[in-house]
DNA sequence: ATGTCGATTTGCT
DNA sequence: GCAAATCGACATA
């Protein structure tokens, strides 16, 4: 299944809901002296900039760690979450407009042997990728990543050329951000109905 | 199957 | 200090 790399203009045109939307079936790809990994973008949620009260970026918040939300789209955001848990981000629209898609789940396809190693997890699992902290993990995602171009040789995103039909896809709302008042109810998290590949 | 809890660092108050 | 865009270990049923 060989992809094209996304079309530059995907990231800058467009809501990030609707980015967010159709990120699903794409596929995340990470290319280091670690190994190649990939996988299918099974589940995402969009982060509406500074109107957002669950983004980073709500009311115009601006520091040195959520400076790459800031960035031109096509950027990599990551961040620590919990003390531990790095997080993957997909930055877009145009600088200084802040908005975001997180990367929730991913169903692998390359490179599964080296990202067990990475998880530590030696035996067949269904939860290496099931999760945004998992996935980060599994594709070799740190900090490091942070602020990367999605354009360039070490992670970026190819367009497998699949449509998914709108009853193929859930919509609901976002996890882990009780504290963002209504917001919390918008529906902006997305995922492919049906795939075992997505979070709990 | 479901619930509780600790880990661990960053960024705000 | 405290809560956070989470996960895995362990307990209980």
């Amino acid at each position: 299944m060989q992809g094209r790399v996304l079309d530059p203009a995907f990231y800058l045109e467009g809501s990030v809901v609707d980015q967010a939307r159709q990120l699903l079936g794409m596929v995340l790809v990470t290319a280091f002296h670690g190994g190649r990994t990939s996988a299918v973008i099974t589940e995402t949620e969009a982060y509406a900039g500074v109107a957002d009260r669950a983004s980073h970026a709500h009311g115009g918040r601006r520091t040195r760690r959520t400076e790459p939300m800031y960035a031109e789209g096509g950027t990599a955001y990551v961040y620590l979450c919990y003390g531990m848990h790095h997080l993957f981000n997909v930055v877009t629209n145009r600088r200084d407009t802040p908005e975001a898609v997180l990367v929730r789940a991913l169903e692998p396809i390359e490179g599964v042997g080296v990202m067990r190693v990475r998880r530590n997890l030696p035996n067949g699992t269904r939860h290496l990728t099931s999760g945004p902290g998992k996935l980060t993990k599994a594709l070799g995602i740190s900090r490091s990543f942070n602020g990367k171009s999605l354009l360039d040789d070490e992670i970026w995103i190819e367009n497998s050329g699949m449509k998914l039909a709108k009853n193929s896809i859930e919509v609901g709302p976002r996890i882990g951000i009780d504290y963002a008042g209504e917001d919390a109810l918008l529906p902006w998290r997305f995922s492919i109905r049906g795939n075992r590949w997505v979070s709990k």
